[in-house]
DNA sequence: AAATTCATTGAATTTATATTCAATATTATA
DNA sequence: TATAATATTGAATATAAATTCAATGAATTT
């Protein structure tokens, strides 16, 4: 690859990195296009030679979103709760070094809930439906008493808005994610587990 | 007061009842000035002749929301769980009945995190930062063993961006707190209880 | 090294939305 | 009822942000 392909490679990964980290803690609409060109140090008129527009970079950021959020099909564990201590495990961890992952986590679970997004972006993220899915292993995992009583969709419902509502405050407040001082996963699995018996 | 001034409460009153179901649905940014326009049945234009500006409405609902959310400065309950206990079910309850506490809920938790919210708002929001205060309520309480053990401010922020998450999700998704399936206050107090010992 | 292609910028242009305004209808007061 | 005040609208204007574009500099190819 020659020397202008790798800038290039390199200066769209750059806005999208930036742009991730801005959309995730500003919003879709509060973020400019000029922020964006400000955070990765170029005018805004060059952010228009690496991408058409401002909704086909975030398409982009999503279409990637959905492949690194992609929940695995198969989920062997003998507990099922280690699904989602594994995942919340990950998240806190990578809160703290890989910020990106939680950016894009809140910005794949912000897409479900905005209308102002546009609906063929928004199909781009449909596939990642936590809670259809966790409703189904809970259901499953409440006959083993693995899972606390109740309704399995408002209760998964419950762990994924939970777990939103974290993770956009850690987003939005860095220092807390950066210092190391994270929330517990055990205090979050208690909301399905209920307390340890 | 005349037939007017009485219609001039109303209007302003409607006005600021849409506007706020729409701030908390779509964020400050993405409610237009039209939106509110049209869910209140009137011209862009006539906006204007009731409130000076966008921000200036936005204001005045934060203003309201200020009083609204205030938590009283005396908490004397021999539990101190039962204040996090009532509060929740208070906002659960109310989300069904009277969505407009939530969706003030929403917004003025959302104030706190957002940049794009001039400052000067801001800080009519400051007062209500629930988490430094719950931080030392339960500080207190876990030498009782009313809570479980951990960072208390971190317990607190757990529990309040739970609550935001769920809040969020709920004020976007009308319909499940319509049909009255709500997530059980118990499931969310065990965040900072930890389960039933 | 000349010609061609790509990167970059800053200044237009376009578009979306907030805000203002002149005109008209409605209600209140004399 | 006539006059004044307020409510209402739709059309202008202003503003902010996205997008396009012509010009210039840098790298690549011949």
């Amino acid at each position: 690859m020659s020397i202008r392909d790798e800038q290039k490679e390199q200066r769209r990964a750059l806005i999208i990195d930036k742009a991730i980290e801005l959309f995730a803690k500003k919003g879709y609409s509060d973020t400019k296009i000029g922020d964006i060109a400000k955070a990765a140090d170029m005018s805004v008129g060059l952010m228009f030679h690496y991408f058409e527009s401002k909704e086909k970079l975030f398409e982009e950021i999503v279409r990637y979103g959905a492949n690194a959020t992609n929940t695995p099909r198969e989920m062997n564990f003998e507990n099922p709760l280690d699904y989602f201590e594994g995942f919340l495990k990950v998240m806190l961890q990578y809160s703290k070094e890989h910020p990106q992952a939680m950016y894009l986590f809140v910005i794949m679970r912000r897409i479900q809930q905005s209308e102002e997004i546009p609906p063929h972006i928004r199909e781009i993220a449909a596939g990642v439906n936590q809670i259809e899915q966790s409703a189904e292993v809970i259901a499953a995992g409440q006959e083993h008493g693995y899972f606390r009583e109740g309704d399995p969709y408002l209760l998964a419902f419950t762990f994924w808005s939970s777990i939103q509502g974290i993770m956009e405050r850690l987003a939005s407040a860095p220092e807390l994610a950066e210092s190391g001082r994270l929330p517990e996963t055990d205090w979050i699995i208690d909301i399905i587990r209920g307390g340890r018996q």
